[in-house]
DNA sequence: TTGACGCATTCCCTTATCGGCATATGATTG
DNA sequence: CAATCATATGCCGATAAGGGAATGCGTCAA
Protein backbone atom coordinates (compact mmCIF):
# COMPACT_ATOMS: atom_id res chain seq x y z
CA UNK A 1 0.00 0.00 0.00
CA UNK A 2 1.26 3.55 -0.72
CA UNK A 3 0.16 6.69 0.86
CA UNK A 4 -3.77 7.55 1.30
CA UNK A 5 -4.58 9.38 -1.59
CA UNK A 6 -5.12 13.45 -1.36
CA UNK A 7 -8.20 12.98 -2.56
CA UNK A 8 -9.01 10.62 0.80
CA UNK A 9 -10.32 13.57 2.95
CA UNK A 10 -9.24 17.14 3.44
CA UNK A 11 -6.47 16.42 6.10
CA UNK A 12 -4.77 14.84 2.85
CA UNK A 13 -6.00 17.12 0.64
CA UNK A 14 -4.90 20.15 2.86
CA UNK A 15 -1.15 18.83 3.26
CA UNK A 16 -0.02 20.36 -0.02
CA UNK A 17 1.07 23.88 0.28
CA UNK A 18 -0.19 24.99 -2.85
CA UNK A 19 -3.71 24.10 -2.37
CA UNK A 20 -3.58 25.44 1.31
CA UNK A 21 -2.64 28.91 -0.67
CA UNK A 22 -5.17 28.60 -3.45
CA UNK A 23 -7.85 27.75 -0.55
CA UNK A 24 -6.65 31.37 1.40
CA UNK A 25 -7.03 33.09 -2.21
CA UNK A 26 -10.50 31.84 -2.05
CA UNK A 27 -11.55 32.52 1.00
CA UNK A 28 -11.03 36.16 -0.52
CA UNK A 29 -13.31 35.33 -2.59
CA UNK A 30 -14.53 33.74 -5.90
CA UNK A 31 -12.11 33.23 -8.72
CA UNK A 32 -11.79 31.97 -12.12
CA UNK A 33 -8.95 29.43 -12.61
CA UNK A 34 -6.65 31.66 -14.63
CA UNK A 35 -6.59 33.99 -11.22
CA UNK A 36 -4.31 30.98 -9.48
CA UNK A 37 -2.35 30.61 -12.63
CA UNK A 38 -1.14 34.45 -12.39
CA UNK A 39 -1.44 34.86 -8.93
CA UNK A 40 0.43 31.97 -7.48
CA UNK A 41 2.65 31.32 -10.69
CA UNK A 42 1.75 28.07 -11.46
CA UNK A 43 1.36 26.63 -14.83
CA UNK A 44 -2.40 25.80 -15.63
CA UNK A 45 -2.64 22.27 -16.01
CA UNK A 46 -1.11 22.35 -12.50
CA UNK A 47 -3.57 24.13 -11.27
CA UNK A 48 -6.45 22.75 -12.69
CA UNK A 49 -5.37 19.64 -10.83
CA UNK A 50 -4.90 20.74 -7.85
CA UNK A 51 -8.20 22.17 -8.38
CA UNK A 52 -9.21 18.89 -9.05
CA UNK A 53 -8.36 17.38 -5.41
CA UNK A 54 -10.15 20.26 -3.51
CA UNK A 55 -13.37 19.24 -5.61
CA UNK A 56 -13.06 15.85 -4.74
CA UNK A 57 -12.81 16.26 -1.01
CA UNK A 58 -15.53 19.18 -1.55
CA UNK A 59 -13.02 22.08 -0.45
CA UNK A 60 -14.20 23.97 -3.09
CA UNK A 61 -17.41 24.20 -5.66
CA UNK A 62 -17.14 25.11 -9.21
CA UNK A 63 -19.80 27.39 -11.47
CA UNK A 64 -19.33 27.44 -15.03
CA UNK A 65 -19.39 31.29 -16.49
CA UNK A 66 -18.78 31.38 -20.02
CA UNK A 67 -15.50 29.50 -20.55
CA UNK A 68 -14.38 30.56 -17.20
CA UNK A 69 -15.30 27.87 -14.28
CA UNK A 70 -15.02 30.20 -11.33
CA UNK A 71 -14.53 28.52 -7.96
CA UNK A 72 -15.62 29.25 -4.58
CA UNK A 73 -14.59 28.01 -1.09
CA UNK A 74 -16.22 25.49 0.60
CA UNK A 75 -14.78 24.88 4.30
CA UNK A 76 -17.23 22.22 5.90
CA UNK A 77 -14.59 19.80 5.03
CA UNK A 78 -12.45 21.86 7.08
CA UNK A 79 -13.93 21.36 10.29
CA UNK A 80 -12.84 17.60 11.29
CA UNK A 81 -9.42 19.25 10.89
CA UNK A 82 -10.16 21.86 13.46
CA UNK A 83 -11.99 19.92 15.56
CA UNK A 84 -8.92 17.77 16.17
CA UNK A 85 -6.56 20.18 16.52
CA UNK A 86 -8.72 21.98 19.75
CA UNK A 87 -8.38 18.77 21.53
CA UNK A 88 -4.34 20.40 21.68
CA UNK A 89 -4.78 23.86 21.16
CA UNK A 90 -4.80 23.84 25.03
CA UNK A 91 -1.62 21.79 25.42
CA UNK A 92 0.92 23.89 24.05
CA UNK A 93 0.32 26.56 26.48
CA UNK A 94 1.12 24.35 28.98
CA UNK A 95 5.22 24.46 29.41
CA UNK A 96 5.75 23.74 32.63
CA UNK A 97 4.60 19.92 33.37
CA UNK A 98 7.48 18.01 32.73
CA UNK A 99 10.97 18.65 33.66
CA UNK A 100 11.73 16.52 31.06
CA UNK A 101 10.73 19.02 27.86
CA UNK A 102 13.31 21.70 29.52
CA UNK A 103 16.22 19.14 29.06
CA UNK A 104 14.85 18.55 25.81
CA UNK A 105 15.05 21.89 24.89
CA UNK A 106 18.45 22.30 25.95
CA UNK A 107 19.63 18.89 23.99
CA UNK A 108 17.97 20.45 21.04
CA UNK A 109 20.09 23.65 21.20
CA UNK A 110 23.49 21.98 21.80
CA UNK A 111 22.60 19.53 18.58
CA UNK A 112 22.09 22.63 16.20
CA UNK B 1 8.72 16.14 -7.95
CA UNK B 2 6.88 13.98 -5.83
CA UNK B 3 4.48 14.21 -2.51
CA UNK B 4 5.94 17.00 -0.38
CA UNK B 5 8.00 14.55 2.32
CA UNK B 6 5.43 13.07 5.11
CA UNK B 7 8.23 15.04 7.33
CA UNK B 8 8.20 18.33 5.52
CA UNK B 9 6.24 19.59 8.26
CA UNK B 10 3.42 19.05 10.91
CA UNK B 11 0.59 19.33 7.78
CA UNK B 12 2.24 16.35 5.96
CA UNK B 13 2.88 14.39 8.75
CA UNK B 14 -0.57 14.45 10.58
CA UNK B 15 -2.50 13.66 7.16
CA UNK B 16 -1.58 9.88 7.67
CA UNK B 17 -4.63 8.45 9.53
CA UNK B 18 -2.30 6.04 12.18
CA UNK B 19 -0.02 8.97 13.19
CA UNK B 20 -3.14 10.96 14.41
CA UNK B 21 -4.39 7.78 16.59
CA UNK B 22 -1.03 7.31 18.10
CA UNK B 23 -0.66 11.39 19.00
CA UNK B 24 -4.28 10.75 20.12
CA UNK B 25 -2.88 8.16 22.69
CA UNK B 26 -0.15 10.15 23.70
CA UNK B 27 -2.51 12.63 24.25
CA UNK B 28 -3.44 10.99 27.24
CA UNK B 29 0.40 10.26 28.73
CA UNK B 30 3.44 9.18 28.05
CA UNK B 31 3.82 5.82 26.36
CA UNK B 32 6.41 3.17 25.44
CA UNK B 33 6.39 1.58 21.39
CA UNK B 34 4.37 -1.87 22.25
CA UNK B 35 1.50 -0.09 23.73
CA UNK B 36 0.63 1.10 20.36
CA UNK B 37 1.59 -1.85 18.82
CA UNK B 38 -1.45 -3.27 21.14
CA UNK B 39 -3.74 -0.44 21.22
CA UNK B 40 -3.36 0.39 17.76
CA UNK B 41 -2.91 -3.69 16.16
CA UNK B 42 -0.19 -2.58 13.87
CA UNK B 43 3.17 -4.01 13.79
CA UNK B 44 5.95 -2.87 15.75
CA UNK B 45 8.40 -2.16 12.58
CA UNK B 46 5.33 0.29 11.66
CA UNK B 47 5.17 1.98 14.67
CA UNK B 48 8.30 2.55 14.85
CA UNK B 49 8.24 3.73 11.48
CA UNK B 50 5.30 6.36 12.27
CA UNK B 51 6.60 7.37 15.38
CA UNK B 52 10.26 8.20 13.32
CA UNK B 53 8.12 10.89 11.29
CA UNK B 54 6.34 12.29 14.37
CA UNK B 55 9.83 12.52 15.89
CA UNK B 56 11.29 14.26 12.94
CA UNK B 57 8.24 16.97 13.10
CA UNK B 58 9.04 17.09 16.73
CA UNK B 59 5.68 16.07 17.84
CA UNK B 60 6.91 13.65 19.78
CA UNK B 61 10.00 13.64 22.25
CA UNK B 62 11.54 9.93 23.20
CA UNK B 63 13.26 9.25 26.47
CA UNK B 64 14.92 5.99 27.21
CA UNK B 65 14.18 4.01 30.13
CA UNK B 66 16.00 0.54 30.47
CA UNK B 67 14.77 -1.21 27.07
CA UNK B 68 11.93 1.10 26.35
CA UNK B 69 11.15 4.14 24.80
CA UNK B 70 8.66 5.94 25.93
CA UNK B 71 7.02 8.55 23.99
CA UNK B 72 5.21 11.41 24.83
CA UNK B 73 3.32 14.36 22.73
CA UNK B 74 5.30 17.66 21.65
CA UNK B 75 1.90 19.26 21.04
CA UNK B 76 3.90 22.39 19.50
CA UNK B 77 4.27 22.00 16.07
CA UNK B 78 0.49 21.65 16.02
CA UNK B 79 -0.05 25.40 16.39
CA UNK B 80 0.28 26.48 12.63
CA UNK B 81 -2.30 24.75 11.62
CA UNK B 82 -4.80 25.56 13.82
CA UNK B 83 -4.09 28.87 13.61
CA UNK B 84 -4.25 28.14 9.57
CA UNK B 85 -7.19 27.13 9.60
CA UNK B 86 -9.13 29.26 12.74
CA UNK B 87 -9.45 31.49 9.43
CA UNK B 88 -11.86 29.41 8.26
CA UNK B 89 -13.76 28.25 11.82
CA UNK B 90 -16.12 31.02 11.05
CA UNK B 91 -16.99 30.42 7.63
CA UNK B 92 -18.58 27.18 8.03
CA UNK B 93 -21.65 28.52 10.33
CA UNK B 94 -22.42 31.89 7.26
CA UNK B 95 -24.55 29.51 5.15
CA UNK B 96 -26.59 32.47 4.57
CA UNK B 97 -23.99 33.80 2.10
CA UNK B 98 -25.10 33.04 -1.69
CA UNK B 99 -28.29 31.33 -3.39
CA UNK B 100 -25.80 29.21 -5.07
CA UNK B 101 -24.33 27.09 -2.45
CA UNK B 102 -27.83 25.73 -1.76
CA UNK B 103 -28.26 25.12 -5.43
CA UNK B 104 -25.32 23.33 -5.54
CA UNK B 105 -26.51 20.98 -2.72
CA UNK B 106 -29.72 20.23 -4.50
CA UNK B 107 -27.67 19.19 -7.37
CA UNK B 108 -25.66 16.97 -4.91
CA UNK B 109 -28.85 14.85 -3.54
CA UNK B 110 -30.11 14.85 -7.05
CA UNK B 111 -26.36 12.74 -8.42
CA UNK B 112 -26.81 10.48 -5.56
C1' DT C 1 -17.10 28.66 -39.78
C1' DT C 2 -12.87 29.46 -38.10
C1' DG C 3 -9.78 30.66 -34.72
C1' DA C 4 -8.65 32.13 -30.20
C1' DC C 5 -9.55 31.48 -25.42
C1' DG C 6 -10.19 29.07 -20.72
C1' DC C 7 -9.75 24.80 -18.63
C1' DA C 8 -9.45 19.85 -18.03
C1' DT C 9 -7.26 15.60 -19.08
C1' DT C 10 -3.57 12.40 -20.37
C1' DC C 11 1.08 10.57 -20.59
C1' DC C 12 5.76 10.36 -18.97
C1' DC C 13 9.23 10.49 -15.34
C1' DT C 14 11.09 10.77 -10.78
C1' DT C 15 10.49 10.14 -6.07
C1' DA C 16 8.75 8.73 -1.68
C1' DT C 17 5.18 6.45 0.94
C1' DC C 18 3.42 2.47 3.55
C1' DG C 19 3.12 -2.33 4.68
C1' DG C 20 5.41 -6.88 5.26
C1' DC C 21 9.36 -9.38 6.62
C1' DA C 22 13.99 -10.14 8.18
C1' DT C 23 17.55 -8.47 10.78
C1' DA C 24 20.53 -5.38 13.60
C1' DT C 25 21.20 -3.13 18.18
C1' DG C 26 21.20 -2.13 23.01
C1' DA C 27 19.61 -3.35 27.68
C1' DT C 28 18.21 -6.99 30.99
C1' DT C 29 18.02 -11.36 33.10
C1' DG C 30 19.73 -15.99 34.39
C1' DC D 1 28.29 -14.99 28.53
C1' DA D 2 23.88 -16.56 26.41
C1' DA D 3 19.16 -15.88 25.68
C1' DT D 4 15.51 -12.65 25.48
C1' DC D 5 13.08 -8.49 25.36
C1' DA D 6 11.98 -3.70 23.30
C1' DT D 7 12.92 -1.06 19.34
C1' DA D 8 14.94 0.59 15.19
C1' DT D 9 16.46 -0.23 10.42
C1' DG D 10 16.92 -2.10 5.91
C1' DC D 11 15.06 -4.02 1.80
C1' DC D 12 11.21 -5.10 -1.36
C1' DG D 13 6.96 -4.42 -3.96
C1' DA D 14 3.06 -1.77 -5.13
C1' DT D 15 1.03 2.63 -5.55
C1' DA D 16 0.42 7.32 -6.59
C1' DA D 17 1.75 12.17 -6.36
C1' DG D 18 3.36 16.29 -8.71
C1' DG D 19 5.67 18.83 -12.43
C1' DG D 20 6.21 19.30 -17.48
C1' DA D 21 4.50 19.11 -22.09
C1' DA D 22 0.99 18.04 -25.38
C1' DT D 23 -3.67 17.69 -26.42
C1' DG D 24 -8.80 17.56 -26.03
C1' DC D 25 -13.10 20.23 -25.62
C1' DG D 26 -16.66 23.57 -25.09
C1' DT D 27 -17.43 28.69 -25.62
C1' DC D 28 -17.22 33.11 -27.70
C1' DA D 29 -15.87 36.55 -31.13
C1' DA D 30 -15.00 37.95 -35.99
Amino acid sequence: MARAATTTDAFNAVAELRRRQILDLLAQGERPVGDFVDLLGLAQPQVSKHLRVLREVDLVRVREVGRQRVYRLNPGPLKPLYEWLATYERRWNERFDSMDDVLDDLKAKETD
